[in-house]
DNA sequence: TTGACAATTGAATAATTATTCAACTATAAT
DNA sequence: ATTATAGTTGAATAATTATTCAATTGTCAA
């Protein structure tokens, strides 16, 4: 029994290419946060509202209206683009309008964007 | 009862927002694959292969070792992100390398990465 | 202060999906 | 041929999550 089968079900083949790549490996937090920002990105109705986003900033409402989606619906994805940092808010009266957070998002999604027509 | 109660349970506030958004928005094929697009790489198993693949081409049991996870979940992945257009494969002999698609991935990638470097 | 409306929130349901397990295919070596 | 190993695959389970519904909060106008 090697000592592998203690990590994994197979043995390393490459051994020089699984040292290098384990050396260089961000820790588990770096990784978990990555995915998680994919994550978030990976859904149609919030990619929609991000798009909305990219063009004006926008109330609750008026980006139900463009994706012919509730007010709860939208509000709920809001709130886990906003805990997650993605969009930011301001409040003006009754209204609540939603904006991206920074640059990285919208780089992000041009060339998001960018590799879905190449693939096309 | 307004026209906008067939499409939305809430009304438009702010009209040209709202149709200039309308005008300008992808259709939903497009929408739909970004979207897995990023699902795809919104997975704590998946980016790490991908980081790994990044730093070199791998074969199966290697990113299994790399990760410290069996083969057969390793394969499932691959095999998601062989299908979604993210990695390709060649066989050389028993063993299959996997290595990424094109470099959308790795810049989506690094703008991930420094998005959460930023963020910290 | 009462009514109307923008937005949020918690619980429930329904749908999606990551990993495990077991069986299988393909290639190489003895 | 037989054995060993690399990799794939389908089904099942367990966990995650998007939307709906109903109730609630906060703000403005009459």
């Amino acid at each position: 029994m090697s000592k592998n089968e203690f990590i994994c079900d197979c043995n390393v083949i490459h051994q020089d290419a699984v040292d290098n790549t384990i050396k260089k490996m961000p820790d588990v937090y770096t990784f978990s946060k990555l995915a998680e920002f994919f994550k978030i990105l990976g859904d149609t109705t919030r990619v929609k509202i991000l798009f909305a986003l990219d063009q004006n900033e926008m109330c609750v409402c008026d980006i139900a209206n463009v994706l012919g989606m509730s007010k709860s619906s939208i509000s709920h994805q809001l709130g886990t683009l906003r805990r997650s940092g993605i969009v930011k808010c301001r409040k003006s009266g009754k209204e609540v309008f939603y904006m991206l957070d920074d640059d990285h998002v919208q780089k992000v999604f041009e060339i998001g964007i960018e590799h879905i027509e190449h693939k096309k």
